[in-house]
DNA sequence: ATTTAAAACGTAATATTTACGATTTACAAT
DNA sequence: ATTGTAAATCGTAAATATTACGTTTTAAAT
């Protein structure tokens, strides 16, 4: 998914084209990483102070309905990141530091012979946690 | 894992051995099912009335640390359940609804060919999601 | 330009988890 | 059995994350 790709599907699907909706957008597309909710307000606050967080967890939400971006939840935090790779099926490294990813191509469903007697299926999660490479050095020589 | 291997890491480790401690592990050997500290909190005030949060969680988090349960979180909640099979390593099927779950023996980090590059793993998540038989029942015939 | 439904604001409520001083209790040493 | 002590629990409050709602503003169609 590109940026253009995803302001078209706000209007695609009838949504208000507002500054704000394409600066979330913009803030995504830029990081290209796992964001909490705070941080995504941080980010937006630059440009608009008196920013809600009403209107942050509303357009999380959305986004994540018409697939604008994809979340997550770790530490007791749900968090969200920009859709990557068009629309094939991946799942991710993930830096709990930062939130920084990397795609992995395996997908262990595949692996899964049928399905399973008396349980309707209805999502799966394959994700690997750890330190990139960045902030191991963060960690290993602290900042003074 | 069985009831008296659970409460023997206790006094392995040597905790205390409270009542309320007992009675927690007795709770999660008989409902073997991924339980909220909510649902762990009323289970246990039916003994003991007057039980705080403080002693769910702290008692959560201690459990966990030496391996008597096992955690996860989904939609917003931490969940916790009764360590089952010894020390191999697992994955589940998990119901969303009622918590219950079922063993898979399959491992996609067996999948992954090498260490990846820059980046140190510190541990993974595999869970399929969905909705067991007698909750499906239960959602396609409400209770009036 | 006017209208209108959607979006955002400002703020409050809810839910979950964590924290802390005071009190009680399990366990060991006497 | 009694006593001493560190650990566990209580009661309550604070911190954190998320959701809700009436009012106001705004994008976009008429």
């Amino acid at each position: 998914m590109d940026l253009q790709g995803a302001l078209e599907i706000l209007k695609r699907n009838g949504y208000k084209y507002t500054g704000k909706r394409k600066r979330l957008v913009e803030v995504f597309y830029r990081e290209s990483r796992y964001l909490s909710a705070k941080e995504v307000l941080d980010y937006m606050q630059a440009d608009y102070p008196g920013l809600s967080f009403d209107t942050i967890y509303r357009n999380l939400a959305l986004f994540e309905d018409i697939g604008i971006v994809e979340a997550t939840e770790w530490q007791g935090e749900r968090r969200y990141r920009f859709c990557c790779g068009g629309d094939e099926h991946h799942h991710h490294l993930i830096c709990t530091f930062c939130g920084k990813t990397r795609t992995i191509h395996v997908c262990p469903m595949n692996a899964i012979l049928g399905k399973p007697e008396d349980f309707d299926i209805t999502g799966h999660k394959f994700e690997i946690y750890g330190t990139c490479s960045s902030c191991k050095t963060d960690v290993a020589v602290p900042k003074m």
